[in-house]
RNA sequence: GUGGAUGUAGCUCAGUCGGUUAGAGCGUCGGAUUGUGGUUCCGAAGGUCGAGGGUUCGAGCCCUUUUUUCCACC
């Protein structure tokens, strides 16, 4: 898997670069969005590629390892042509449903006992299982298996839960060198820094992920509950020691100023649930602001959902239309918002490249931050 | 015309034996949501209890007049 990097920004750490795999070359920065049981919640793959223009998307191994299950993913021949998305794809390992899913969970030195939350059916998940999962499932980019532990974790605790990680890490890089993969493409293993909110932490964390070599590099344990301008203090003290050569994913951030400002601090790929989710709950991400399409002071506004937007949606539907899907709660109304956000979001870090490569991302994520946080 | 029923938040309705600041759902308004347990969650505003009079320490509730709407019968 190679990374090249196509311009470096002057006046910022961000990067502009090209992250090729065998199902296709991803142009970074680059925002995937979450397709946690191998679909985006409401979307068409077909939309997602050509409307919101995503170039990779994500996919859950806990989640797939519990629905529908291995044996048919690996019957039907990965998740590729099981969901027929044909682009590149990402699995997040389940490390963050340790973290989410707190409650139906023990954490023991050999991995992390869980208790489905569909059915309370027991599942150990290890880091050699976990490996094994994301082999069967095939993406083109594997997370390893790590304990997401909460924002505002003690110190204490940090440093262990980092310990674990780390000798996680090592048994996740032990069993990815043991196996191939499935399906005749290469797969990519990307360790994940934790170390919550302690600097000293974090700048071990991402020495020690240093040794793997790996193909790129991922940023994790952040947007949990800790204060933005900490979490950003995180990724610049990360940063400083990944290198430069290979793709920086900084874990499930975040709204559109985050992403911009993680950007400016060189990180490459992002991906965050939250245009799909706040779009199904009427929430609308536009470059002039935010939009709750739920309030009544849009029940007759015609004018297009977004009219800067590329998507079909932006222009084809009006704000009233819009507003009466999601009042009477339509389906529709979550496909159309998620569309738009989604291609929002592409549009915004597809923005972000291009200003990179012309010289002026400084001044041009300076007025773009003024703008995002607007309420319309 | 006669008899009966009815009127409580924007809408549809609860409201115990007459007893503290009259409630719910929906709607409205606002907020939350960050490697997806979310058609979700949280909060706020909104009342001369149709109107007048009376009984009572105290009335949404009891009495009375009037009025609204609905039903049945002439």
């Amino acid at each position: 898997m190679r990374f090249t990097i196509r311009q470096n920004d002057l006046r910022t750490k961000a990067r502009a670069g090209e992250l090729e795999t065998d199902h296709g070359t991803i142009l970074t920065p680059i925002f995937m969005p979450v397709g946690t049981a191998a679909t985006v919640k409401g979307i068409f793959h077909r939309d997602v590629r050509d409307e919101a223009r995503a170039q990779i998307i994500l996919a859950n191994t806990y989640h797939l390892y519990l629905r529908p299950g291995m044996p048919i993913i690996e019957a039907a021949g990965g998740v590729h042509r099981f969901s027929t998305w044909e682009g590149p794809m990402l699995t997040d390992s389940g490390g963050f449903q340790v973290f989410s899913l707190a409650a139906c969970r023990k954490l023991k030195e050999e991995g992390c006992h869980f208790r489905s939350h569909i059915d309370g059916s027991k599942h150990l998940f290890t880091p050699e299982s976990v490996i094994d999962t994301e082999r069967t499932i095939g993406a083109d980019i594997m997370m390893a298996f790590d304990e997401c532990p909460p924002g505002d974790a003690p110190r204490e605790y940090a440093a262990k839960s980092l310990e674990l990680t780390q000798r996680w890490l090592d048994r996740c890089f032990d069993r990815y060198h043991r196996t191939q993969p499935k399906y005749g493409h290469y797969q990519a293993l990307f360790p994940i820094v934790q170390g919550c909110t302690y600097p000293d932490l974090r700048s071990r964390a991402a020495e020690n992920v240093l040794q793997y070599d790996a193909d790129g590099y991922a940023i994790g344990g952040l947007a949990v509950g800790e204060p933005t301008e900490v979490m950003y203090e995180m990724i610049e003290v990360v940063n400083a020691v990944l290198p430069e050569n290979r793709p920086r994913y900084l874990m499930g951030v975040g709204t559109p100023v985050n992403i911009l400002e993680a950007i400016e601090r060189g990180v490459d790929m992002f991906d965050c649930v939250m245009p799909t989710r706040n779009g199904r709950n009427g929430q609308l991400f536009t470059a002039e602001g935010v939009i709750n399409i739920r309030n009544k002071k849009w029940e007759a506004d015609f004018s297009p959902i977004d009219p800067e937007g590329t998507a079909f949606v932006d222009t084809l539907y009006s704000k009233a239309y819009l507003h009466h899907l999601c009042v009477c709660g339509e389906m529709l109304a979550a496909q159309i918002a998620s569309l738009h956000n989604i291609a929002f979001y592409l549009r915004l870090v597809g923005m972000a490249r291009e200003h990179i490569l012309a010289g002026d991302f400084k001044p041009w994520k300076e007025t773009m931050v003024q703008k995002l946080t607007r309420r319309l």
